[in-house]
DNA sequence: AGAATTTCTCTACATATGCAGAGTTATTCA
DNA sequence: TGAATAACTCTGCATATGTAGAGAAATTCT
């Protein structure tokens, strides 16, 4: 499943988050798409015909990398919580969710796009929740450990709190939050 | 500043914000806002030529609603604040937050549809500053009264933590949360 | 090598949009 | 009442977009 005709559609992919967070839904189009890839003219419309599978794709594409990069937290997270205890793992968590927002702003700016979307698209509804799901899963393997699952703030809502965090300060309508303040919101909910 | 000319402006941009919570960004054009206003072809164009005045006016037009929203639930949350105490107008206020993200989705849509555009276009900055300080408005109210200032959370972080929660609830990416986890999230962050 | 097939690239076209401006109706004012 | 002005409404046009399909280039196969 790679070869470069994988890479191709990846470069396509790739471009379609880009431009969702740079220039939101209404700026995808097959055009703009080739251009941001730096191929042809026609190139994104030869791998994703329909408009509304470019987005689709576009999302499990992005639902991948997120998980990639929980995948990524979440041994970092058993490994401090193990080393250090799970008050040392939860303010690694906290300060890994405050630069998240810097470092991966676009995977988070598309994946907000792509939620409001698949609101009111129903044919978006299904890769809506695929993005939910990948978005909570660390969440989820972090609050078992550091609760034993006896909150009862449900992991939806926990995880709508941190987005909401990151949406402020993503789209400039608040300061950077601090490790301190994330860390107080967990402690909070646990 | 009203009269038949003001209620026709009124109803054009109370279009645009509904058809920016249906249809989002990309559904805001001119001809729907016109079919959705139930008025004739021309008409957004004539009261608002250029599309980016539109989009202004009509954040403007939604701050507005906020506050007026914002400060009817001020007024609710120091009259009982008065009468039964601060606890429970904490309550009140989570419970106002729950119902709020229901009866008011229209307006909750449209303005993180506009947040998120206005986080990507300059000439929406401002008035995406004016829709998060309408909104921030009440719970600095409410901040002020219950912890007198003395957290050391900030209002916008606040102010996303409840965004947020109402977005995962606005886009069915979770269920809806209930007076008490509001509450404890007040709780938490005072 | 040469044919066959796949992979792409380019052009074309129907539709939708922002916007301008002409034409029309309603309102004001003398 | 009748002209002047304001308030619309409608048509048209340049541009952008989704999508189809022709054609070119690369690859595979024999």
């Amino acid at each position: 499943m790679s070869g470069p005709k994988q890479a191709r559609r990846t470069l396509i992919l790739d471009a379609a988050i880009r431009l969702l967070a740079s220039r939101g839904l209404e700026g995808v189009t097959h055009r703009a798409i080739d251009e941001a890839a730096g191929l042809p003219q026609g190139s994104s419309t030869y791998y994703f015909p329909k408009k509304e599978m470019l987005l689709v794709e576009a999302s499990r594409h992005l639902a991948a990398l997120l998980e990639k990069d929980c995948d990524e937290l979440q041994v970092g997270f058993a490994d401090i919580a193990a080393r250090q205890g799970v008050d040392a793992a939860v303010d690694y968590v906290a300060g890994e969710v405050v630069s998240y927002a810097d470092t991966a702003r676009d995977l988070f700016l598309a994946r907000m796009e792509l939620t409001l979307a698949a609101a009111r698209r129903p044919e978006l509804k299904d890769v809506g929740d695929l993005l939910s799901a990948a978005a909570r899963r660390p969440i989820e393997f972090f609050l078992r450990l550091t609760s034993g699952g006896r909150t009862d703030m449900p992991i939806e809502t926990c995880a709508g709190l941190i987005d909401g965090i990151s949406l402020m300060y993503a789209t400039g309508q608040g300061p950077k939050p601090t490790t301190d303040q994330i860390a107080a919101v967990f402690r909070a909910v646990l």
